[in-house]
DNA sequence: ACTCAAAATGAATACGTTTACAATGCGGTT
DNA sequence: AACCGCATTGTAAACGTATTCATTTTGAGT
């Protein structure tokens, strides 16, 4: 409630040597400091957040745009943000976009209206074209997705050789008919991973039949219903890669249902490495991703835009490792 | 980029029209306004926020505090919030306090600096005091924790009577040696959750043994460390509730790692339903709360709040529901 | 054609900061 | 004594918008 220009008078002085005392210390007599200060203690004094925004044309807050904040893959990223957010003096606005594109873009009237400094997006279901556009005109950085050809600010893990690892994996336990349970087809990610199974299946030289494909979207339903219908060929599959940890898991429930038993049976591997992989039974063999380091790296990327630095590097790539657990084991037939 | 001003020469207006055009359309010439709004359309031009919050004292965001945002259950709640946000014209700022009380404290400062104009608190590390004199203060209201005697507006459900309705489920099915796993005793939940518990066993006059009462910090590893504590006394429980699903989890997985199963030598059942505990194996008994709506109501409470509007209702206790999973079974001994 | 109320517009101010610039005071140098 | 440089402080102007008040335009009624 109380202004600027009521600790001035209260501390006698004028309201610039009030502003000075905050912003640039060193130049006003200690004398004044210790006065001042006390004044503003006393007053308990904040200045006016948005009148300092107005006069200096910027401020601390930043937009994270997720798809789905209920994910705890994406939850985590969001943490790794705030963490090094708050370290710096940044606020997050959080922007959920439901899996929505249309929700998505209009997070985008945020940035224009200098409501937020600068965005990173945690998913990209807008074009990658708008994407360009905007980070043209705003600092922006790109998480969790490479976009192809898109020259933006990125944070991620190679999703087509993470995925090539896991078809690899499951390629030498021996299994030669192995079923994919993919991604929404209209999402980077889908498609990426899509594409790594493909390349290890034609690098050993193993043929995908197309009905052991089926397209999820990332949720435990689309896993257990694609899981169902690879179950139902007259020739299922011995292992299944599943595009993500929730899939996997719908896809295992779904294998136990009909009387089978994972990884005896059928082996599955998911990607993400989600909090729940390890308490699942069985624990899911999975490829795991750095996602408190994607967020810290991107938040580090993106102060690194907002204050005008040289920057090295714009591209990161982070390792991600498979971790084995219980459900994959070698192939019996 | 453009300005107020520049809108205003281009379509040979004052400010002051292009201004109304945009608050007041009512107030000018229809002419007048499509003139106007094909420039702002041609220029793109989107009003300054900080100057507007600056004139208008008054801002569209508003901070959502959540001690753990990794945490489905809060991230639901966070989802109901952002939802009813959005359709409001509101930015919600996220504030992941980790668990820690300090940190919590550090998000106050938004509030007095007027970047956010109210606030929804998912959890109260802070004591009751601070909270009700920041809510004197400030628009805020208070979600999932009810605080005895603080006359802050409140959304949840009723712990205490939830504790004892799942307490008494066991009870039902014969089991007499009940085992609880409870919150951390700092907190309001853990504290109202133990509480239900208390009562329901004093009401069938049974017998709460110290031994059987183990303190959880609502983590899974804390549910598996209590657990197996449990099962190391010489006689151990015939059912557990745990304070919440994660430890559940935990205390079921350390159950079958002692080679027993659940239902059939110890009953376990949880608290809250968090999406994993359908999915889970054993599917998981557990008390299911309105997440979602716990979070869309306490945003209309909020807005109803920085509104200034007249309240019939300040205080609002939600409906949860028993929901009867695999994991619970009648006593046998 | 003239009047007058109502409708539409413009000029000017305030919101609470930061900061360029000017003003002041002080000690030391010539 | 006059002057200079430096440290400290104050004055005033901006930032982009909303709004009060005054002014102009419009249109209906005579």
């Amino acid at each position: 409630m109380p202004g600027i220009k009521e600790v001035a008078k209260q501390a006698n002085v004028s309201i610039a040597t009030v502003s000075r005392v905050l912003s640039k210390p060193e130049t006003v007599a200690k004398e004044t400091i210790k006065k001042v200060l006390a004044v503003i203690e006393d007053l308990n004094y904040q200045p006016n957040a948005a009148a300092r925004q107005l006069r200096m044309s910027e401020t601390t807050t930043i937009l994270v745009v997720v798809p789905d904040i209920t994910n705890t893959f994406f939850s985590n990223v969001l943490r790794g943000i705030e963490f090094v957010a708050l370290e710096n003096g940044y606020q997050v606005l959080l922007g959920d976009a439901d899996n929505n594109a249309e929700r998505e873009k209009g997070y985008l009237s945020i940035l224009r209206q200098k409501k937020a400094a600068g965005m990173i997006l945690l998913t990209a279901g807008i074009e990658a074209e708008t994407v360009e556009e905007i980070a043209s005109e705003y600092p922006v950085v790109l998480a969790c997705e490479y976009l192809e050809g898109v020259n933006v600010p990125t944070v991620s893990i190679d999703n087509v050789s993470s995925a090539r690892k896991a078809t690899e994996y499951l390629i030498n336990l021996g299994h030669k008919k192995i079923g994919f349970i993919s991604g929404p087809m209209n999402s980077v990610l889908g498609r990426d991973r899509m594409k790594g199974f493909y390349q290890a299946m034609a690098q050993y030289n193993l043929k995908v039949e197309p009905d052991l494909v089926q397209e999820g979207n990332f949720s435990y339903k689309s896993g257990l219903d694609m899981m169902h219908k690879l179950l139902a060929y007259s020739h299922p599959p011995t292992a299944v890669f599943a595009a993500n940890d929730e899939m996997a898991f719908g896809a295992i429930n779904a294998i136990e249902q009909k009387g089978l038993t994972v990884p005896n049976d059928i082996s599955v591997i998911g990607f993400d490495d989600i909090q729940f992989s390890s308490i699942f039974k069985p624990a899911l063999t999975t490829i795991s991703q750095p996602t408190f380091d994607i967020g810290t790296k991107a938040m580090e990327l993106l102060i690194g835009l907002m204050t005008k630095q040289e920057m090295e590097k714009t591209q990161y790539i982070l390792e991600n490792k498979l971790v084995l657990r219980d459900s994959c084991y070698k192939c019996s037939r």
